[in-house]
RNA sequence: GGGUUGGUAGCUCAAUGGUAGAGCAGCGCCCUUUUAAGGCGUUGGUUGUGGGUUCGAGUCCCACCCGACCCA
């Protein structure tokens, strides 16, 4: 960050002004100051005449000359304060004289309402709270820099109101899922995020280490081994919605530490848990919005998309979708017949090392996923996909789960879970090949005990926030995401 | 990792290879109901960093740093 020596003339006018200011008695950085609440709460207790108390960054200053009209700000909204030379004295007003845009003040004034109708407070006393040594973004156009709108947050929240929407909104959808879940029963659980073993999903994990205990560490990729010994235990709902750690590429959909829901229901399966989903959704999105019917806008404004949740939602075979889009023979055509059609007729890229099924679902996330926008459950997937679910009662090369796509992307599985012990082992065992020592032994050690049957899911919050949002990139939803430390 | 693209004043943006500008903010003055207030005047730059080409580089070339988008 700046230095002194680079320090602008900008920031020494503010550095002289805060020294004036610590000349004439005053504490620039203040103390606590009593307010009548947050500036959008002042609003509704606006009477013309009644006294308020009110703090808040200066955000605009109208001088027109022996008076002044000042807009208050903090996130709950805005209020208009009037000072004036006569009202204020002399010596608050010198003091007034050293504030720029950017600082913190307290008020107390006389409510009423301007000729143009705007409601403001007549100011008769004002306290400095924090002077800003360094100058906001331009008010009308906000902070427009990407990056700086990542890498400084706060800026990008106090200038782009539509930027401070989407986080309201994102804390909307994290209390409403948790009360969505607790009135159904569903306790919140917190289970270990530095883990011996990092399972519960195939991904790359990150790597730690705890110095007196002399031992490596894993960062969670997922909660699920340890929800899952909960309903040995004999909980029956329990769901954690907590951050996720994968050691891989950052993309507009992925960031390295990412927020999920996941939530087990002993003695339901995949179905019931699609019902829970759709329900959850729903109820999320009519917080949220206040509409099933999300409209997504550019830039501009112009709207791009409508996304459509009315219930219910579509549930669709794996293989049924691929068919739709390869062509009705596509599982009856040789492996190299496929790959043909792949390329040449559908237009993707089919490298020489994917496997059959692995053509199958390039040809499934192109062409299904990526246009899949108002929600479909595709169902009755192929197992290779999910080696951890329960496999189909009916046909072994299927599992009994869901994969939720909304958005052009996936939001939600569900899965039946697997809880035979001795099919556990064995597909983990697989799954890890040469590699035993990923296999979590404590956890397969609980399942011997006896798990119920039970559904499962995993919600990405980021995601799904990108949905009731009309982010485009999860960085636009998540408050600071990961980018490479600026060097000089 | 590859391709495309961007980084200019505190912020938002301009600038055929030829004197780096504007608006906002700032500073000075005028104005007691303004709200993107207004009027007059005015300060402010290592053009991401480092090399190179050229009489001359924000602009062209190379490398690097940090982003964005697409691909793997």
């Amino acid at each position: 960050m700046a230095s002194m020596e680079d320090e602008n003339e900008l920031i020494a006018q503010r550095r002289h002004k805060l020294q004036l200011l610590e000349e004439h008695g005053v504490r620039p950085f203040g103390a606590a100051f009593e307010t009548d609440g947050n500036i959008g709460q002042l609003r509704e207790k606006f009477a013309e005449g009644a006294t308020l108390r009110a703090a808040g960054r200066i955000t605009a200053h109208r001088d027109m000359g022996k008076s002044h009209f000042v807009d208050l700000r903090d996130a709950s909204g805005r209020i208009q304060i009037y000072v004036q030379a006569k009202e204020l004295g002399p010596e608050l007003m010198q003091i007034f004289g050293l504030l720029d845009l950017g600082d913190f003040i307290g008020v107390e004034g006389t409510c009423f309402v301007t000729k143009t109708g705007e409601p403001s407070l007549k100011v008769s006393r004002l306290q400095v709270l924090a002077k800003a040594l360094r100058p906001l973004p331009e008010k009308w156009h906000g902070l427009q820099d990407v990056e700086a709108r990542y890498r400084q947050r706060y800026l990008d929240l106090l200038s782009n109101e539509r930027s401070l929407a989407v986080f309201e909104k994102r804390i909307v959808i994290l209390r409403e899922m948790r009360r969505f879940l607790e009135d159904r029963g569903f306790m919140e659980v917190e289970t270990p995020m530095l883990q011996a073993v990092a399972g519960g999903a195939a991904a790359e994990p990150f790597r730690t280490h705890h110095n007196a205990l002399g031992m490596d560490l894993y960062l969670r990729i997922a909660p699920e081994l340890y929800l899952k010994r909960l309903l040995v235990g004999g909980f029956t709902k329990v769901f954690e919605l907590n951050r996720n750690f994968r050691n891989e590429g950052i993309s507009r959909r992925h960031n390295p530490e990412f927020t999920m829901l996941e939530a087990y229901w002993a003695y339901a399966d995949f179905e019931k848990m699609a019902d829970l989903v759709e329900e959850l959704i729903c109820h999320l999105a009519q917080a949220v919005a206040g509409t099933l019917e999300i409209e997504h806008r550019d830039a501009e404004g112009q709207l791009t998309r409508t996304i459509n949740l009315t219930r219910p939602w579509r549930r669709a075979r794996y293989r049924d979708l691929v068919t739709e889009v390869a062509g009705a023979d596509w599982f009856d055509l040789t492996s190299e017949a496929r790959r043909a059609r792949a390329k040449s007729e559908l237009g993707l890229e089919i490298i020489p090392q994917l496997v059959d099924y692995e053509v199958t679902q390039h040809v499934f996330e192109k062409l299904v996923e990526e246009k899949t926008f108002d929600p479909v459950y595709v169902t009755h997937c192929p197992k290779e996909l999910v080696p951890l679910a329960k496999q189909n009662p009916d046909d072994d090369s299927l599992v009994d789960v869901y994969e939720l796509i909304i958005n052009g992307q996936e939001i939600s599985p569900g899965y039946s879970e697997l809880n035979d012990p001795v099919t556990q082992r064995r597909r983990l065992l697989e799954q890890a090949g040469e590699e035993t020592q990923k296999i979590d032994e404590e956890f397969l050690l609980a399942l011997e005990h006896g798990m119920p049957p039970a559904g499962g899911i995993g919600i990405g919050i980021d995601r799904l926030a990108m949905l009731l949002t009309g982010a485009e990139s999860i960085r636009d939803v998540i408050l600071f995401p990961l980018l490479k430390p600026r060097r000089e």
